[in-house]
DNA sequence: TTCCACCGAGTATCGCGTGC
DNA sequence: GCACGCGATACTCGGTGGAA
Protein backbone atom coordinates (compact mmCIF):
# COMPACT_ATOMS: atom_id res chain seq x y z
CA UNK A 1 0.00 0.00 0.00
CA UNK A 2 3.08 2.40 1.26
CA UNK A 3 4.52 1.77 -2.19
CA UNK A 4 0.91 2.54 -4.15
CA UNK A 5 0.57 5.71 -2.59
CA UNK A 6 4.53 6.08 -3.39
CA UNK A 7 3.95 5.02 -6.80
CA UNK A 8 1.17 7.83 -7.23
CA UNK A 9 2.64 10.58 -5.79
CA UNK A 10 5.79 9.81 -8.22
CA UNK A 11 3.32 9.53 -10.99
CA UNK A 12 1.74 12.81 -9.59
CA UNK A 13 5.02 14.22 -9.63
CA UNK A 14 5.84 13.21 -13.06
CA UNK A 15 2.62 14.31 -14.72
CA UNK A 16 3.32 17.78 -12.89
CA UNK A 17 6.60 18.06 -14.50
CA UNK A 18 5.36 17.22 -17.91
CA UNK A 19 2.68 19.24 -17.45
CA UNK A 20 4.61 21.85 -16.49
CA UNK A 21 7.37 21.14 -19.93
CA UNK A 22 4.83 21.04 -21.85
CA UNK A 23 4.09 25.20 -20.56
CA UNK A 24 7.87 25.91 -21.41
CA UNK A 25 7.33 23.68 -24.85
CA UNK A 26 4.35 26.03 -25.97
CA UNK A 27 6.40 29.40 -24.77
CA UNK A 28 8.84 28.22 -26.37
CA UNK A 29 7.51 27.71 -29.69
CA UNK A 30 5.43 30.44 -28.97
CA UNK A 31 8.48 32.75 -29.14
CA UNK A 32 9.93 31.05 -31.87
CA UNK A 33 8.87 32.22 -35.10
CA UNK A 34 8.81 28.97 -36.56
CA UNK A 35 5.02 28.57 -38.05
CA UNK A 36 6.36 28.03 -41.36
CA UNK A 37 9.17 25.69 -40.85
CA UNK A 38 7.53 23.50 -38.20
CA UNK A 39 6.06 20.03 -39.37
CA UNK A 40 5.23 17.78 -36.33
CA UNK A 41 6.73 13.98 -36.75
CA UNK A 42 4.14 10.82 -36.68
CA UNK A 43 5.39 10.67 -33.33
CA UNK A 44 4.13 14.07 -32.57
CA UNK A 45 7.94 15.05 -32.00
CA UNK A 46 8.79 18.36 -33.80
CA UNK A 47 11.72 17.66 -36.58
CA UNK A 48 15.58 18.89 -36.01
CA UNK A 49 15.45 22.52 -36.94
CA UNK A 50 19.52 21.99 -37.78
CA UNK A 51 20.02 25.90 -38.33
CA UNK A 52 19.17 27.06 -34.97
CA UNK A 53 19.81 26.70 -31.20
CA UNK A 54 23.46 25.21 -30.48
CA UNK A 55 25.24 28.15 -30.55
CA UNK A 56 28.50 28.68 -32.69
CA UNK A 57 30.99 28.26 -30.51
CA UNK A 58 33.73 29.07 -33.24
CA UNK A 59 33.23 31.53 -35.76
CA UNK A 60 35.00 30.40 -38.16
CA UNK A 61 34.28 27.51 -39.82
CA UNK A 62 37.43 25.73 -40.65
CA UNK A 63 38.70 26.28 -37.00
CA UNK A 64 35.39 24.99 -35.72
CA UNK A 65 35.66 22.19 -37.66
CA UNK A 66 39.21 21.21 -36.80
CA UNK A 67 38.62 21.35 -33.19
CA UNK A 68 35.26 19.22 -33.55
CA UNK A 69 37.25 16.55 -35.15
CA UNK A 70 39.95 17.10 -32.92
CA UNK A 71 37.63 16.54 -30.02
CA UNK A 72 36.27 13.18 -31.30
CA UNK A 73 39.65 11.47 -31.83
CA UNK A 74 41.16 12.81 -28.91
CA UNK A 75 37.52 11.44 -26.84
CA UNK A 76 38.14 7.81 -28.49
CA UNK A 77 42.23 8.06 -28.60
CA UNK A 78 43.68 10.04 -25.76
CA UNK A 79 41.15 10.65 -22.86
CA UNK A 80 37.08 9.70 -22.37
CA UNK A 81 37.17 12.29 -19.66
CA UNK A 82 39.00 15.52 -19.38
CA UNK A 83 38.82 16.42 -15.97
CA UNK A 84 39.35 20.21 -14.74
CA UNK A 85 39.35 20.95 -18.71
CA UNK A 86 39.74 24.43 -18.26
CA UNK A 87 42.72 24.04 -16.13
CA UNK A 88 44.28 21.73 -18.82
CA UNK A 89 43.53 24.35 -21.42
CA UNK A 90 44.76 27.34 -19.78
CA UNK A 91 48.28 25.73 -18.29
CA UNK A 92 51.56 26.89 -19.13
CA UNK A 93 53.49 24.24 -21.80
CA UNK A 94 56.18 22.48 -18.96
CA UNK A 95 59.33 22.35 -20.98
CA UNK A 96 60.49 20.26 -18.81
CA UNK A 97 57.62 17.89 -18.43
CA UNK A 98 58.49 13.88 -18.79
CA UNK A 99 56.03 11.49 -20.46
CA UNK A 100 57.17 9.02 -18.13
CA UNK A 101 55.93 11.24 -15.01
CA UNK A 102 52.93 11.28 -16.24
CA UNK A 103 50.62 9.57 -13.66
CA UNK A 104 53.16 10.86 -10.74
CA UNK A 105 51.28 13.86 -10.12
CA UNK A 106 48.17 15.72 -11.15
CA UNK A 107 50.54 18.57 -12.48
CA UNK A 108 52.32 15.97 -14.67
CA UNK A 109 48.92 14.29 -15.58
CA UNK A 110 47.73 17.65 -16.54
CA UNK A 111 50.80 18.19 -18.63
CA UNK A 112 50.54 15.15 -20.76
CA UNK A 113 47.14 15.77 -21.59
CA UNK A 114 47.94 19.37 -22.22
CA UNK A 115 50.83 17.52 -24.70
CA UNK A 116 48.31 15.09 -26.48
CA UNK A 117 45.85 18.12 -26.88
CA UNK A 118 48.33 20.59 -29.03
CA UNK A 119 49.19 17.43 -30.87
CA UNK A 120 45.74 16.78 -31.87
CA UNK A 121 45.09 20.76 -32.57
CA UNK A 122 46.27 22.26 -35.43
CA UNK A 123 49.60 24.16 -34.55
CA UNK A 124 47.99 27.58 -35.56
CA UNK A 125 45.35 27.36 -32.82
CA UNK A 126 47.83 26.56 -30.35
CA UNK A 127 47.49 30.17 -29.22
CA UNK A 128 43.64 30.03 -28.86
CA UNK A 129 43.82 27.01 -26.71
CA UNK A 130 42.66 28.65 -23.67
CA UNK A 131 39.81 30.75 -25.66
CA UNK A 132 36.81 29.24 -23.42
CA UNK A 133 34.83 29.14 -26.78
CA UNK A 134 37.92 26.44 -28.10
CA UNK A 135 37.13 24.71 -24.11
CA UNK A 136 33.65 24.73 -24.67
CA UNK A 137 33.10 23.74 -28.25
CA UNK A 138 36.01 20.47 -27.65
CA UNK A 139 34.00 19.60 -24.09
CA UNK A 140 30.58 19.56 -25.73
CA UNK A 141 31.81 17.65 -28.96
CA UNK A 142 33.70 15.13 -26.43
CA UNK A 143 30.05 15.04 -24.54
CA UNK A 144 28.68 14.14 -27.95
CA UNK A 145 31.29 11.67 -28.82
CA UNK A 146 30.62 9.80 -25.58
CA UNK A 147 26.84 9.55 -25.94
CA UNK A 148 27.19 7.96 -29.41
CA UNK A 149 29.26 5.65 -28.43
CA UNK A 150 27.56 4.78 -24.98
CA UNK A 151 24.22 3.96 -27.51
CA UNK A 152 26.13 2.21 -30.14
CA UNK A 153 27.26 0.00 -27.52
CA UNK A 154 24.34 -0.60 -25.89
CA UNK A 155 22.74 -1.15 -29.15
CA UNK A 156 24.90 -4.30 -30.11
CA UNK A 157 25.38 -5.68 -26.44
CA UNK A 158 24.09 -8.71 -27.85
CA UNK A 159 26.49 -9.01 -30.16
CA UNK A 160 29.30 -8.57 -27.96
CA UNK A 161 28.64 -10.56 -25.15
CA UNK A 162 27.02 -13.36 -27.39
CA UNK A 163 23.63 -13.75 -25.11
CA UNK A 164 19.78 -12.92 -26.70
CA UNK A 165 18.76 -9.70 -27.22
CA UNK A 166 15.89 -10.75 -24.49
CA UNK A 167 18.34 -11.31 -22.32
CA UNK A 168 20.51 -7.80 -23.08
CA UNK A 169 17.65 -5.62 -23.30
CA UNK A 170 16.03 -6.92 -19.96
CA UNK A 171 17.54 -5.01 -17.14
CA UNK A 172 16.66 -7.44 -14.37
CA UNK A 173 18.09 -10.17 -16.25
CA UNK A 174 21.19 -8.08 -17.98
CA UNK A 175 21.96 -6.74 -14.84
CA UNK A 176 21.93 -10.54 -12.85
CA UNK A 177 23.61 -12.27 -15.84
CA UNK A 178 26.72 -9.57 -15.70
CA UNK A 179 27.41 -8.51 -12.35
CA UNK A 180 30.13 -10.61 -11.72
CA UNK A 181 31.41 -8.85 -14.99
CA UNK A 182 30.75 -5.83 -13.85
CA UNK A 183 32.61 -6.11 -10.79
CA UNK A 184 30.07 -7.25 -7.90
CA UNK A 185 31.88 -9.96 -7.35
CA UNK A 186 35.63 -9.40 -6.04
CA UNK A 187 38.26 -12.03 -7.36
CA UNK A 188 41.62 -11.22 -5.58
CA UNK A 189 43.51 -13.34 -7.52
CA UNK A 190 43.02 -12.51 -11.13
CA UNK A 191 45.39 -13.38 -14.08
CA UNK A 192 47.30 -11.04 -15.71
CA UNK A 193 48.02 -13.22 -18.61
CA UNK A 194 44.21 -12.75 -19.14
CA UNK A 195 43.24 -9.65 -18.54
CA UNK A 196 41.94 -7.30 -21.16
CA UNK A 197 42.13 -9.75 -23.85
CA UNK A 198 38.29 -11.04 -23.10
CA UNK A 199 36.68 -10.70 -26.62
CA UNK A 200 33.87 -8.96 -25.59
CA UNK A 201 36.20 -5.81 -24.82
CA UNK A 202 37.80 -6.30 -28.33
CA UNK A 203 34.25 -6.57 -29.90
CA UNK A 204 33.06 -3.22 -28.41
CA UNK A 205 36.52 -1.83 -29.57
CA UNK A 206 35.55 -2.96 -32.99
CA UNK A 207 31.63 -1.28 -32.76
CA UNK A 208 33.19 1.81 -31.71
CA UNK A 209 36.09 2.17 -34.77
CA UNK A 210 34.90 0.19 -37.11
CA UNK A 211 31.61 0.45 -37.05
CA UNK A 212 28.79 -2.10 -35.47
CA UNK A 213 28.73 -4.03 -38.53
CA UNK A 214 32.03 -5.15 -37.80
CA UNK A 215 30.86 -7.45 -35.03
CA UNK A 216 27.49 -8.71 -37.05
CA UNK A 217 27.10 -12.24 -38.64
CA UNK A 218 30.76 -13.17 -37.19
CA UNK A 219 31.48 -16.95 -36.58
CA UNK A 220 31.92 -18.46 -32.97
CA UNK A 221 35.73 -18.06 -33.56
CA UNK A 222 35.86 -14.25 -34.70
CA UNK A 223 36.24 -11.32 -32.80
CA UNK A 224 35.90 -8.20 -35.76
CA UNK A 225 35.40 -8.29 -39.02
CA UNK A 226 37.63 -5.42 -41.25
CA UNK A 227 35.75 -2.62 -41.73
CA UNK A 228 34.65 -2.79 -45.22
CA UNK A 229 33.44 1.42 -45.33
CA UNK A 230 35.22 4.58 -44.03
CA UNK A 231 34.80 4.61 -40.21
CA UNK A 232 36.41 6.35 -37.77
CA UNK A 233 39.81 3.94 -37.88
CA UNK A 234 40.32 4.40 -41.02
CA UNK A 235 39.71 8.62 -40.76
CA UNK A 236 42.16 8.83 -38.09
CA UNK A 237 44.13 6.30 -40.09
CA UNK A 238 44.63 4.07 -36.90
CA UNK A 239 47.38 1.41 -37.16
CA UNK A 240 47.90 0.05 -33.81
CA UNK A 241 45.73 -0.63 -30.52
CA UNK A 242 46.94 1.68 -27.65
CA UNK A 243 46.62 2.20 -23.95
CA UNK A 244 43.73 4.38 -24.52
CA UNK A 245 41.77 2.12 -27.11
CA UNK A 246 41.74 -0.75 -24.56
CA UNK A 247 41.16 1.42 -21.01
CA UNK A 248 38.23 3.03 -23.30
CA UNK A 249 36.74 -0.89 -24.55
CA UNK A 250 36.98 -1.62 -20.88
CA UNK A 251 34.72 0.93 -19.52
CA UNK A 252 32.46 0.74 -22.34
CA UNK A 253 31.77 -2.71 -22.11
CA UNK A 254 31.22 -2.61 -18.49
CA UNK A 255 28.52 -0.03 -18.91
CA UNK A 256 26.95 -1.71 -21.84
CA UNK A 257 26.61 -4.99 -19.51
CA UNK A 258 25.30 -2.86 -15.92
CA UNK A 259 22.37 -1.09 -15.71
CA UNK A 260 23.18 2.29 -15.03
CA UNK A 261 20.99 4.12 -17.87
CA UNK A 262 23.35 6.98 -18.33
CA UNK A 263 27.52 6.57 -19.05
CA UNK A 264 28.53 9.00 -16.59
CA UNK A 265 31.84 9.15 -15.04
CA UNK A 266 30.10 7.82 -11.81
CA UNK A 267 27.16 5.03 -13.05
CA UNK A 268 23.89 6.37 -11.30
CA UNK A 269 22.86 2.82 -10.69
CA UNK A 270 26.14 1.07 -9.95
CA UNK A 271 28.26 3.36 -8.80
CA UNK A 272 30.87 1.86 -10.77
CA UNK A 273 33.40 5.10 -10.95
CA UNK A 274 33.92 4.76 -15.13
CA UNK A 275 35.96 7.71 -15.08
CA UNK A 276 38.31 6.60 -12.02
CA UNK A 277 38.64 2.75 -13.78
CA UNK A 278 38.96 3.89 -16.97
CA UNK A 279 41.95 6.24 -15.86
CA UNK A 280 43.01 3.17 -13.35
CA UNK A 281 43.35 1.46 -16.50
CA UNK A 282 45.57 3.70 -19.08
CA UNK A 283 47.88 4.03 -15.68
CA UNK A 284 48.24 0.50 -15.21
CA UNK A 285 48.98 -0.04 -19.62
CA UNK A 286 51.21 3.16 -20.24
CA UNK A 287 53.42 1.86 -17.12
CA UNK A 288 53.54 -1.62 -18.09
CA UNK A 289 54.63 -0.50 -21.44
CA UNK A 290 56.91 2.14 -20.12
CA UNK A 291 58.77 -1.01 -18.18
CA UNK A 292 58.64 -3.37 -20.84
CA UNK A 293 56.67 -5.49 -18.80
CA UNK A 294 55.83 -8.80 -20.57
CA UNK A 295 52.05 -9.61 -19.76
CA UNK A 296 51.20 -5.85 -20.79
CA UNK A 297 53.10 -6.43 -23.96
CA UNK A 298 51.54 -9.03 -24.37
CA UNK A 299 47.86 -7.59 -23.97
CA UNK A 300 49.06 -4.97 -27.18
CA UNK A 301 50.78 -8.14 -29.34
CA UNK A 302 46.84 -9.66 -29.30
CA UNK A 303 45.34 -6.92 -30.39
CA UNK A 304 47.33 -5.95 -32.71
CA UNK A 305 47.52 -9.49 -33.51
CA UNK A 306 43.81 -9.28 -34.34
CA UNK A 307 43.13 -5.76 -35.23
CA UNK A 308 46.42 -4.60 -36.89
CA UNK A 309 48.14 -7.83 -37.54
CA UNK A 310 50.31 -6.61 -40.46
CA UNK A 311 50.31 -2.92 -40.09
CA UNK A 312 50.92 -2.50 -36.35
CA UNK A 313 53.95 -1.26 -35.89
CA UNK A 314 55.48 -2.23 -32.55
CA UNK A 315 53.76 -0.71 -29.49
CA UNK A 316 55.48 2.67 -27.95
CA UNK A 317 56.71 2.48 -24.58
CA UNK A 318 57.50 6.07 -22.92
CA UNK A 319 60.68 7.08 -22.40
CA UNK A 320 62.30 9.02 -20.35
CA UNK A 321 63.94 9.03 -16.75
CA UNK A 322 62.33 6.77 -14.34
CA UNK A 323 60.68 8.33 -11.15
CA UNK A 324 60.85 5.47 -8.90
CA UNK A 325 58.18 4.44 -6.95
CA UNK A 326 54.87 5.99 -8.38
CA UNK A 327 53.14 6.06 -5.79
CA UNK A 328 53.74 2.41 -4.87
CA UNK A 329 50.99 2.16 -7.04
CA UNK A 330 52.26 -0.80 -9.75
CA UNK A 331 54.67 -2.48 -7.84
CA UNK A 332 53.29 -5.58 -9.70
CA UNK A 333 54.41 -4.40 -13.01
CA UNK A 334 57.69 -3.34 -11.69
CA UNK A 335 58.26 -7.03 -9.94
CA UNK A 336 57.54 -8.44 -13.30
CA UNK A 337 59.48 -6.13 -15.15
CA UNK A 338 62.30 -7.18 -13.26
CA UNK A 339 62.29 -10.74 -12.96
CA UNK A 340 61.29 -10.45 -17.34
CA UNK A 341 64.84 -9.01 -16.95
CA UNK A 342 66.77 -11.30 -15.47
CA UNK A 343 64.83 -14.29 -17.21
CA UNK A 344 66.51 -12.47 -20.71
CA UNK A 345 69.82 -12.32 -19.21
CA UNK A 346 69.96 -16.12 -18.48
CA UNK A 347 68.44 -16.49 -21.84
CA UNK A 348 70.90 -14.65 -23.39
CA UNK A 349 73.59 -16.32 -21.61
CA UNK A 350 71.97 -19.63 -23.08
CA UNK A 351 71.70 -18.15 -26.09
CA UNK A 352 68.06 -18.67 -26.71
CA UNK A 353 66.62 -17.88 -30.71
CA UNK A 354 63.31 -18.51 -29.70
CA UNK A 355 63.24 -15.39 -27.26
CA UNK A 356 65.68 -13.56 -29.22
CA UNK A 357 62.71 -13.51 -31.89
CA UNK A 358 60.50 -12.66 -29.99
CA UNK A 359 61.82 -9.20 -28.98
CA UNK A 360 60.62 -7.16 -31.51
CA UNK A 361 59.00 -3.75 -31.76
CA UNK A 362 57.59 -3.92 -28.21
CA UNK A 363 60.73 -3.20 -26.55
CA UNK A 364 61.52 0.01 -28.89
CA UNK A 365 61.91 2.98 -26.44
CA UNK A 366 59.65 5.55 -27.84
CA UNK A 367 58.48 8.82 -26.75
CA UNK A 368 55.39 9.24 -25.32
CA UNK A 369 53.00 7.20 -26.86
CA UNK A 370 50.12 8.71 -28.07
CA UNK A 371 48.97 6.63 -30.64
CA UNK A 372 48.41 3.72 -28.31
CA UNK A 373 44.92 2.26 -27.64
CA UNK A 374 44.21 1.84 -24.20
CA UNK A 375 44.32 -1.86 -22.54
CA UNK A 376 41.52 -2.69 -20.01
CA UNK A 377 43.10 -4.36 -16.62
CA UNK A 378 41.80 -5.60 -13.40
CA UNK A 379 42.15 -4.02 -10.69
CA UNK A 380 42.24 -7.22 -8.69
CA UNK A 381 45.90 -7.72 -9.68
CA UNK A 382 47.37 -4.97 -8.04
CA UNK A 383 48.34 -4.44 -4.52
CA UNK A 384 44.76 -3.42 -2.30
CA UNK A 385 47.01 0.01 -1.68
CA UNK A 386 47.82 0.60 -5.58
CA UNK A 387 43.90 0.01 -6.27
CA UNK A 388 42.29 3.57 -6.44
CA UNK A 389 40.31 4.95 -3.97
CA UNK A 390 36.76 2.73 -3.40
CA UNK A 391 33.80 5.17 -2.45
CA UNK A 392 31.02 2.75 -3.60
CA UNK A 393 31.16 -0.58 -1.43
CA UNK A 394 31.41 -3.24 -3.02
CA UNK A 395 31.76 -2.26 -6.29
CA UNK A 396 35.19 -3.36 -7.36
CA UNK A 397 36.20 -1.65 -11.05
CA UNK A 398 37.53 -5.01 -12.00
CA UNK A 399 36.74 -5.79 -15.16
CA UNK A 400 35.58 -8.28 -15.19
CA UNK A 401 35.51 -8.81 -18.32
CA UNK A 402 38.35 -10.05 -18.36
CA UNK A 403 38.93 -12.08 -15.22
CA UNK A 404 36.41 -12.95 -12.66
CA UNK A 405 36.18 -15.98 -10.38
CA UNK A 406 33.09 -18.15 -12.03
CA UNK A 407 33.48 -16.54 -15.24
CA UNK A 408 34.55 -18.14 -18.21
CA UNK A 409 36.90 -16.50 -19.12
CA UNK A 410 38.77 -16.67 -15.36
CA UNK A 411 38.19 -20.34 -15.72
CA UNK A 412 39.77 -21.05 -18.18
CA UNK A 413 42.45 -18.31 -16.92
CA UNK A 414 42.69 -20.58 -13.82
CA UNK A 415 43.03 -23.87 -15.68
CA UNK A 416 45.72 -22.57 -17.52
CA UNK A 417 47.63 -21.19 -14.32
CA UNK A 418 47.34 -24.21 -12.72
CA UNK A 419 48.44 -26.27 -15.85
CA UNK A 420 51.58 -23.88 -16.09
CA UNK A 421 52.33 -23.32 -12.67
CA UNK A 422 51.87 -19.50 -10.80
CA UNK A 423 53.77 -17.45 -13.51
CA UNK A 424 55.93 -20.05 -14.53
CA UNK A 425 56.81 -19.96 -18.38
CA UNK A 426 54.02 -17.74 -19.23
CA UNK A 427 55.89 -14.91 -18.63
CA UNK A 428 59.21 -15.61 -20.17
CA UNK A 429 57.40 -16.82 -23.23
CA UNK A 430 54.38 -14.45 -24.36
CA UNK A 431 55.29 -15.73 -28.10
CA UNK A 432 52.83 -18.82 -27.87
CA UNK A 433 50.28 -17.23 -25.53
CA UNK A 434 47.93 -14.98 -28.04
CA UNK A 435 46.67 -17.15 -29.82
CA UNK A 436 45.74 -19.77 -27.45
CA UNK A 437 44.33 -17.07 -25.26
CA UNK A 438 41.75 -16.02 -27.66
CA UNK A 439 40.52 -19.51 -29.05
CA UNK A 440 40.30 -19.97 -25.24
CA UNK A 441 38.37 -17.35 -24.79
CA UNK A 442 36.37 -17.44 -27.57
CA UNK A 443 35.18 -20.66 -27.06
CA UNK A 444 34.19 -20.05 -23.30
CA UNK A 445 32.37 -16.92 -23.90
CA UNK A 446 31.74 -16.40 -27.25
CA UNK A 447 28.05 -18.10 -28.03
CA UNK A 448 27.34 -17.05 -31.46
CA UNK A 449 26.01 -14.52 -32.47
CA UNK A 450 21.96 -14.12 -32.19
CA UNK A 451 21.08 -12.14 -35.19
CA UNK A 452 19.60 -9.09 -34.47
CA UNK A 453 15.74 -9.17 -32.96
CA UNK A 454 14.35 -5.46 -32.05
C1' DT B 1 11.67 24.52 1.60
C1' DT B 2 10.33 25.42 -2.86
C1' DC B 3 10.91 27.16 -7.28
C1' DC B 4 13.50 28.09 -11.15
C1' DA B 5 17.22 28.28 -14.43
C1' DC B 6 21.01 26.11 -16.08
C1' DC B 7 23.78 22.38 -17.43
C1' DG B 8 25.21 17.71 -18.54
C1' DA B 9 23.97 13.47 -20.51
C1' DG B 10 21.34 10.08 -23.35
C1' DT B 11 18.04 9.13 -27.05
C1' DA B 12 15.65 9.37 -31.43
C1' DT B 13 16.03 10.84 -35.69
C1' DC B 14 17.76 12.85 -39.66
C1' DG B 15 20.96 14.27 -43.57
C1' DC B 16 25.31 13.75 -45.66
C1' DG B 17 29.22 11.28 -47.33
C1' DT B 18 31.23 7.11 -48.89
C1' DG B 19 31.79 2.72 -51.02
C1' DC B 20 29.88 -1.16 -53.41
C1' DG C 1 20.73 3.33 -56.12
C1' DC C 2 21.41 1.31 -51.87
C1' DA C 3 23.39 0.36 -47.41
C1' DC C 4 26.02 1.85 -43.95
C1' DG C 5 28.65 4.92 -40.80
C1' DC C 6 29.18 9.36 -39.00
C1' DG C 7 27.87 13.53 -37.15
C1' DA C 8 24.34 16.93 -36.00
C1' DT C 9 20.06 18.40 -34.02
C1' DA C 10 16.28 18.65 -30.87
C1' DC C 11 14.32 16.65 -27.32
C1' DT C 12 13.80 14.59 -22.50
C1' DC C 13 15.48 13.67 -18.06
C1' DG C 14 17.96 14.37 -13.90
C1' DG C 15 21.13 16.91 -10.95
C1' DT C 16 22.71 21.20 -8.98
C1' DG C 17 22.92 25.72 -7.19
C1' DG C 18 20.98 30.14 -6.27
C1' DA C 19 17.10 33.09 -5.20
C1' DA C 20 12.78 33.88 -2.97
Amino acid sequence: MIRLFGFLRHDKNRITIQLANKDKELAAATNRDDSAEVSMRPSGKTPPQRSQLKPQHIADATQRSRIVQAAHKFTYMNMLWLRDSEEVFGLQVDPDYIPANRFKSMEEKCQGILAELREEIPAKWHDEISNVMVIHTFNEEMTQMRSNGSHRVREVGPFIFNCSNNLFYDDEQRTTKFKEDIGFVVNEEGDKWKMFRNPALMKTYSALVRGVKSIQGLSPDEITKPAAKSTVETKWRVRSITPVAIAMAAVYTRFAASNDRSFQAVGSQTGIGYQEDYEYYLKYLYEGLRLEVPSVQDIFEVWNDIFYPKRSEAPKTISGSVDEDLDGFLNDLHAEADEARVKQQQNEQVSDEDHMEHSPSWRESRPCSRELTEPQMSKQNLPSNARPHQSRSSLRSSSLLMDLEGSPSSRCHRTTRNEGGKNSKKKSVPKKRKAAKIVESSEDENIPPQPKQR
